[in-house]
DNA sequence: GTACATTTGTTCAAAAATAATCAATTTCGA
DNA sequence: TCGAAATTGATTATTTTTGAACAAATGTAC
């Protein structure tokens, strides 16, 4: 019985019940103990199975659930970094428009103790500001329940009343060549709209998103005067000659 | 069991239930409390759940210091009585406006399954009716943070812009003689503003602020249609004689 | 406010699982 | 066939996990 037979009995076995303990499986492979440990180790290390203490469990087990609204955002540090960064370009007194993206919501930390005035259609970001020196103003229309965020025609038209200082937003992708994209309709014209009434519009973007293409286009990159981004990959210097100002330190 | 797998289970019950006492999980798990009390520290430290004294609670619930969503509000039992009577007023297929008060908000529990659309300014409602089967229009306009509320002359314009079948309000006093008074000029234009673009309005009033006069009077009593208590006092039979219709049991 | 009960943190001990070391076995190529 | 390298197993030491006991802290009732 050699490792590679091994390895296929483990991981069916782990398909099959979702875990396994090393006793079980000694048993029923006919190893010591020891071995499979040792096999466990390997098949861990290559990322195939989570180890635990007395065996093993399947990754897709040992996951945390996302739906926890305070959910762990990915990327969070990437996130950080240039939500720290969009902060600085914040002074005490301005109006700023902070839309539905994760990585916007994530600016929220950064101007807690700032005296300025935030307009959003984010629920989560009302939530986080809720106890903050920040004066608030809600956007007005239809609650989306999924994305935690007020939409529609009327939340357009209520942005379409105020005149933003800077516009913080958040989009699903961004190339030179295809401009903005989105997941959602919806999404995409509260941005434009915000974008349409910001002295200037700040993207808050992180480096995965830079060059791909979503299945809604719905503006030019030159939409926005800055993107703050975590890297300088190629893809954020192609914006950068399209000639919007790239941050990313 | 492992702690991964009680991690899983503890997580689900509480996604599931809102909170869990030590001892639950204790028995449900087959495990010591002082293990679970360890689980719980460390998943606490993840920011998967919020450790409370005798067990935890999910994030959410936490992070909401709604100050009347806690049970100890007072005269619940009154306030739970003339909500319930309310609910039996609704029919599916309604739209409807909430206020802010902390009466209306109870009217929430009564109308989670219901399949109609819910107007309101009040931030505690949105997050009550967040899961639930009610369609929510949210006011916009300045948050109020120390009243949870949307307020101002945009918000104002905002819910002038729609029609609603029945208004549920509160106020601060009411009596025949001087009409309806209130604590706060912002209160009392989204009052007023709410009960002329409504087809029937209802007040929702304990007892005890009936026959009783705040600073502010701002509208007579027969702004509203009906009213709905909780004690048929003199002062009520007052109200009925000044033509609205009481609402007791 | 005090007194009481509950919950928690801490320390210690026992049991289980693991890592480390070394010996035995097998495999493979020259 | 011989020997080096890899694999496997056994033994021991270490680490991790769990539970129990008790003092401290917290919440509750009066």
């Amino acid at each position: 019985m050699n490792f590679q037979k091994r390895k296929r009995i483990i991981l069916d076995k782990l398909t099959d019940m979702g875990e396994a303990s090393v006793k079980e499986l000694a048993d029923e492979i006919g190893i010591s103990e020891i071995t499979i440990r040792r096999d466990l180790l390997i098949l861990a290390g290559e990322g195939l199975l989570y180890r635990t203490h007395g065996g093993a469990m399947r990754l897709d087990l040992v996951k945390t659930p996302t739906n926890f609204t305070n959910k762990i955002a990915s990327n969070a540090e990437a996130k950080d970094h240039i939500c720290r960064l969009a902060a600085r370009h914040i002074q005490e007194g301005d109006t700023i428009f902070m839309d539905c993206g994760s990585t916007v919501f994530r600016l929220c930390q950064f101007i807690k103790n700032k005296e300025i005035h935030v307009v959003t259609n984010s629920l989560p970001v009302l939530q986080e500001l809720m106890d903050s020196s920040v004066k608030i103003n809600l956007v007005g229309g239809e609650v989306d329940k999924e994305r935690q965020a007020v939409h529609g025609k009327i939340a357009e038209e209520h942005i379409a009343r105020y005149h933003f200082d800077k516009a913080f937003l958040g989009v699903d992708g961004i190339s030179a060549a295809k401009g903005l994209s989105a997941h959602s309709e919806l999404e995409a014209g509260i941005t434009l709209t915000a974008a349409a009434h910001a002295e200037e519009t700040y993207l808050l973007c992180d480096a995965s998103k830079i060059g791909k293409d979503k299945y809604l286009q719905f503006a030019p990159a030159t939409l926005a005067n800055v993107i703050i981004s975590n890297k300088k990959t190629e893809a954020v210097l192609d914006l950068a000659k399209a000639g919007l100002t790239v941050i990313t330190d």
